[in-house]
DNA sequence: GAGGGGGTATGACCGGCGTCATATCGACGA
DNA sequence: TCGTCGATATGACGCCGGTCATACCCCCTC
């Protein structure tokens, strides 16, 4: 058990560029779980007493605003690691998390994290660096979000998956990820209503398809056009 | 002059919790430059070569969205740390900075920093708190731009404001920061225009006066009640 | 087969706010 | 003193998109 949880740590952004050493001793600690579909990794608030690791499956994180709708901060999925952020500081979740889908997760008490820190500074290199990119990641949303056509901030968005996962096929380009309207609304910043008429009117058009597990962009000259506007 | 530095190291966030050597170390390769109001601290692109900390004066992080106009991402007073986050990870800085008004900044090169680090693996744990916490300050800002009356946001960005740096005063709380109509459209995401609006209905309506060097707000009450909305 | 719940879809309404245009005022320089 | 430029201010217009309401489909449970 303790070498398949060695390969899966070796796998995960956060810890690939640990020695072997460093992932044995990580590994020591670690724990495994498993998440059913809508079942709550943490709620924002909470004390922050493990890092979670996604193997497989998906964990939305999202924050509730002020007036109550959600907005989703981040998607993660296998090799991501969740409320990395609030277990550093030991401060609570400043966010929610929840398995979009049967998720394993690779659990570290926060206690054991830190002892680790302490023996082995070379880890914390790699652990800024992560940081830092999810910072940019961030500061690139918010530029995002603010202002714009919904359309447009949809178009960017479907642009921006393709570039991160998209997999070519004869009919288009395929984006293995399945979200509901009502998540595709909260990842962009809209309402469910909003993100049905869009994805209707390009599901006419020809330009989007929604499929079983994921979507299809077939007209993506169109797409870009569109974020454009 | 190495004294004078030291001191103004111990004040920075970022800094503070260095010991005294680290701290000497620190102040032995740092210089001290002064910016213009408009200058150029960087640029979004430019190559990260050197660490900000702001000593006086106030800077502004911007970025500007794919449509052409900016956002205000941060902006940065005594003691904030400005592009620290491209510097750790030696990439290109991820938006641009100016000067809002005369500001003396602490530059430490790229290099040196690295070096200090790599010899001195306890600074690193005070980089990391500063770091989570720009990060949860985000998080908390992309949820509070998203949706919304752009008059509740602006009620909710003077509050915090006030919660921040707030000064009671025989006519309300005093809010010493000049911004412009443009910056306070920055930085709740919508157009000058509707900040103008805005501000001269609150005048109008005595909730919040603009004054020749910041805010003052008159009617808390109210605010409080527009935020909610 | 009835009933309930969740996701998807579509129409009607309308109000907030982005856009364009114009006016005023103060600062600054020729 | 005039002209220019930037910041502030205000009106008119129009449309995107939020809100409400309803309907359909699929899956599950009883």
């Amino acid at each position: 058990m303790d070498g398949s949880l060695e390969d899966v740590l070796r796998q995960t952004t956060i810890f690939r560029r640990l020695s072997p050493d460093d992932r044995g001793r990580l590994a020591s600690v670690a724990t495994v779980r498993t998440f059913a579909r809508g079942a709550r990794l943490f709620s924002e608030g909470d004390p922050s007493d493990h890092l979670l690791t996604v193997i497989n499956g998906r964990v939305k994180v999202f924050k509730t605003t002020p007036r109550g709708s959600d907005v989703i901060l981040e998607i993660f999925g296998p090799g991501d690691p969740v409320g990395a952020v609030a277990v550093y500081e030991s401060r609570p979740y400043p966010a929610s998390a929840v398995a979009l889908e049967a998720t394993t997760c690779v659990l570290v008490p926060r206690q054991s994290f830190f002892e680790l820190l302490e023996t082995h500074p070379t880890m914390i290199r790699g652990l800024l660096g992560g940081l830092t990119l999810r910072l940019v990641e961030l500061t690139n949303r918010l530029a995002e979000l603010s202002g714009g056509r919904v359309e447009a901030r949809m178009a960017r968005f479907f642009l921006k998956l393709a570039a991160d996962m998209g997999q070519p096929r004869a009919d288009g380009t395929f984006l293995p990820l399945a979200l509901s309207r009502q998540e595709l609304a909260d990842m962009i910043g809209t309402t469910i209503e909003t993100s049905i008429r869009i994805m209707s009117r390009w599901s006419k058009d020809d330009i989007v398809r929604t499929e079983k597990d994921g979507f299809i962009l077939v007209d993506r000259a169109r797409l870009e056009a569109l974020a454009l506007t």
